[in-house]
Formats: structure tokens, C-alpha cells, sequence
DNA sequence: ATCAATTGCGTTATGCTATAACGTGTGCAA
DNA sequence: TTGCACACGTTATAGCATAACGCAATTGAT
């Protein structure tokens, strides 16, 4: 799907993903934009729905938080499954891709006839700079 | 992990999960417990750490549920990074495991000096039954 | 035997995550 | 004009997870 356009609340999420360090929770959205007239989750959780469906933003299932896509301008679900690794120490998401990965994947999932519509792969551990 | 001998609540708790269809959420397993005593949320949630920790649960990031291991005996963590499919529309869960993709990611976590921890792959769709 | 540390358990309260349901307004096409 | 799709605002509620307290049983030194 690619972004058309977006609508004033849409922006201002997707704007405060952005530049953001890290992957964020929606009710962390909420809070830095209450001074641009949100007060409900509902209209974070609405925006970031769409931003999802247009591939600019991710979902991180294991923390239940969102970031936007590091690959601006490229259309992410074009390049396959995506991949994150997530440093449980300081946040910082790394969002890479692995054909052979994917190829592994689908080829299994061909095998089970079975129909995947989402994938995630994340990796929770300690980066580099971290590891200390 | 091995797993030592269960107390009595984390046996309740992996009994209910072997004999279940599909993946339960910890406040359904709490419902299907209250007959056996149980009255709060932490019971399961403690006896389930536990059973995470010696690896004859799995948890399921994506739909925030839990399942039985499906290879017991054998100890899920000796064969690498488990994936699982889900099926939207039954709630089926297939657990399978596959060397290739585990090296893959392995090699490029390695490449990053990024330390894993935990790692998730599973894939929503639908089920070669319910494909219809 | 005694003491300290660990572990499991029960309870209450609280916090975090996500959606339901209702109504409003706006733009656009039939 | 009328109907529809869509974004939006608000209130309420549902669903998931942990904090903090206290107690009891177990274990393993000393
Ligand atoms: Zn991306
Ligand atoms: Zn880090
Ligand atoms: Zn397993
Ligand atoms: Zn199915």
C-alpha cells in the first residue's frame, strides 16, 4: 500500500515516530501529543492503523510498541518479510530484511498449505553498544 | 531448562494449556481454574513464567496467549529458534522449527555483535482447513 | 537446632494496552 | 439532493500484566 496523503493526526504520529529514538507505545504517543489537542488513545490507535496499512510504520508485537519504517521511500512489504532486533538495553530497533529467510519461511508455510496474511520476527537481546 | 516437578498450581495451569485446542489467553486459563481455587490473575501468571522458563510453554507475542509445547520431551530450546503458525479463523497453532532460518539470523546477528536473547517468528494466516 | 535465604502462594490494588459504541462534520459522487 | 465513505472527538469498557504486601514451607548453611 503505498501513503497517500496524510490527515492532520495521521502526520502528527507518524511525526513524533519519526523522531523518536526508539520504538514507542501508543499511550507514550498519547502523552507528547496532548499538547496538540489529543486526549484519547483512540485517536493515536487510529492513526497508527492506517500508518500500518500504509507500511510506514511497524508494529513490534513483543513490547507492544511502534516505529516508523527505517526504509523511507522504499515500500517495505515489497522486500519480503521484515526482521527486527530490538535491544532490550537502550531501546534501539535495527529493521533488516533476509530473503533467504523469507524463502525458508514461505517454503514451509507452502508445504502446510497454510495462507500467511502477517509474519513477525523479532529479536530481543543486547546491542553492540550495549554489550559492554 | 528441564523442567523439575510442578507445584500444584503450575501443574494446573500446563494441564489446562496440554489439554486445549489452541493457544489460551492467561485470563481464560484463570477461568477455566477458578473451580480448582483459583481467584487471581498472578496465579497464573507466576505459575506461567515458570512454565516458560523451563521451556514447556510457549508464548505467543502476537495474539498474547500461551500453548503446551508440542515436542515434549524434547527440549525445544536444544533445537533452536521455534516458529510458529497461527490460524486466524480456528485458533490452531502449528510449532515447527527450521535449522536454515536460525543460522540465517544467527549470522546476521553475529555480523551486528548484536547479543540475542529471545527471538520470535511466527506467521498469522490461515490454516490449510479453514482456507476453504 | 537455629537462622537466613529462597521459593511458592494468596490477596488487593493498580497500571498498561486496546477497542466498542455513539455522535459529528466534511467531501464527493450518483 | 441524497447517500456514502471517511476522519474525527468523546466516553466508556474490555483485556492484559505487574506492584506490593504478607504468610508459610523448604532448604541449606552455621
Ligand atoms: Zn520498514
Ligand atoms: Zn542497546
Ligand atoms: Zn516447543
Ligand atoms: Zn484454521
Amino acid at each position: 500500500m503505498n501513503a497517500p496523503q496524510l490527515t492532520r493526526n495521521q502526520a502528527l504520529v507518524f511525526d513524533v515516530l519519526e523522531k523518536a529514538e526508539g520504538p514507542l507505545s501508543a499511550y507514550t504517543i498519547l502523552d507528547k501529543l496532548r499538547d496538540q489537542g489529543f486526549r484519547a488513545p483512540l485517536q493515536v490507535y487510529r492513526a497508527l492503523e492506517k500508518l500500518l496499512e500504509y507500511g510506514v510504520v511497524h508494529r513490534l508485537e513483543s513490547i507492544n510498541s511502534f516505529v516508523a519504517c527505517a526504509h523511507p521511500g522504499e515500500d517495505c512489504h515489497s522486500h519480503g518479510i521484515v526482521a527486527f532486533a530490538i535491544c532490550e538495553s537502550c531501546g534501539q530497533v535495527i529493521e533488516f530484511h533476509d530473503h533467504e529467510v523469507d524463502h525458508r519461511l514461505m517454503s514451509w508455510v507452502r508445504s502446510q498449505k497454510f495462507k500467511p496474511a502477517k509474519t513477525t520476527i523479532e529479536i530481543r537481546g543486547t546491542c553492540e553498544a550495549c554489550a559492554a
